[in-house]
DNA sequence: GATAGTGCGCGGCATAAGAC
DNA sequence: GTCTTATGCCGCGCACTATC
């Protein structure tokens, strides 16, 4: 289970926060202060370890890696999970572990209290094979591609336990944020249109949030994996989740869309500017939910995941 | 120099196109 | 009509070229 708080201190130094509320839109900006502490890395990894817990126990034993220190597997290190993977999913792994950060450490929309209470990054299963095939043969690195669905899921849990909303997000690593680039991010890439030629833009951040179901696959993880790790500590949360996910009948579960953007700013990016309008609700988002915007502009971005992911059970 | 836009890799699947 | 082959798509980004 995700059980480590975020290290509050360290974020304070680290970024400035600029939140706004208009109606049922939150958006926050945050930018990284001129100085980097140099701890900094070290001072996020415990979160992160603590994120990706559940999939490196479970990766190790689907693919048949023991984890603990006195194991003899001293060379099995290059393989595990999440350091052996390409440098690219780290990424995008990154921004995600950043989502659940924002949204357990800042004030979002609605003023509700969220808990991660463990990343589904076990299901990312495009890992589970690189990683099975890596840990037999060691030529066998190549590009991971994304996790299906959503990227993040938190909850909010009433006095008795059961879930009483959700937080469903999507998180985006782009090295640069370019306008073209959180275009494209969130208006879809061009394509043409055989027949006639023409130019459009398609899929995109907007289309995947506005059409996705009110309660995605993500809580059908999540509830699964609370049943595994934690089924007593987690009953009340169990069954509300089960009311939820019955095809007939189900019990809706208010919910808020969450998108977090993380990269480093344009050059020509002047402070405390939003890549995404702040001041109302983006005209391309049609869902009825309420909407968290997180735009995390940095500066060295790339350089700070490879440290932290570096750093990651290095004692062990 | 900065930004915009294109091409590519990766595995598996769906669909389209072509051959018989 | 059936089978085979080719193409496109998916999601994550990087690397490269073109343009301003």
């Amino acid at each position: 289970m995700h059980d480590c708080d975020p290290p509050s201190k360290a974020l304070d130094r680290w970024l400035t926060s600029y939140p706004t509320v208009k109606g049922t839109y939150g958006h926050l900006l945050l930018e990284e202060n001129d100085v980097r502490d140099p701890n900094l890395a070290s001072a996020l990894a415990p979160y992160f370890e603590s994120a990706h817990r559940d999939a490196r126990e479970h990766f190790a034993e689907q693919i048949g890696i023991d984890l603990h220190p006195d194991a003899d597997e001293d060379d099995d290190a290059a393989m595990l999970y999440p350091g052996c993977l390409p440098t690219t999913a780290k990424r995008g792994l990154f921004g995600e572990v950043i989502a659940g950060l924002v949204t357990e450490q800042y004030e979002f929309i609605g003023n509700h209290k969220w808990s991660i209470p463990v990343f589904l990054f076990r299901y990312h299963a495009d890992v589970e094979k690189y990683l099975f095939d890596l840990a037999r043969d060691e030529t066998r690195a190549r590009t991971v591609f994304g996790r299906f669905g959503s990227d993040f899921l938190g909850i909010s849990l009433g006095d008795d336990g059961a879930v009483v909303r959700l937080i469903v997000g999507e998180a985006k690593w782009r090295e640069t944020l370019n306008p073209s680039t959180i275009d494209n991010l969130m208006l879809g890439e061009w394509k043409v249109r055989r027949s006639t030629g023409e130019r459009l833009r398609k899929g995109g951040v907007w289309f995947e949030i506005n059409r996705d179901l009110p309660v995605p696959h993500g809580v059908r993880q999540l509830q699964r994996l609370l049943s595994e790790r934690d089924r007593d500590g987690h009953a009340t949360a169990i069954v509300s989740l089960d009311r939820a996910l019955v095809l007939r009948n189900p019990v809706p579960i208010p919910r808020t869309n969450l998108v977090v953007i993380v990269g480093d700013g344009a050059a020509a990016r002047e402070a405390r500017t939003a890549l995404i309008g702040w001041e109302e609700t983006p005209a391309e988002y049609t869902s009825p939910n309420d909407l968290q915007v997180v735009e995390l502009i940095l500066n060295g971005g790339a350089a700070l995941i490879d440290e932290i992911y570096g750093l990651l059970w290095a004692e062990d």
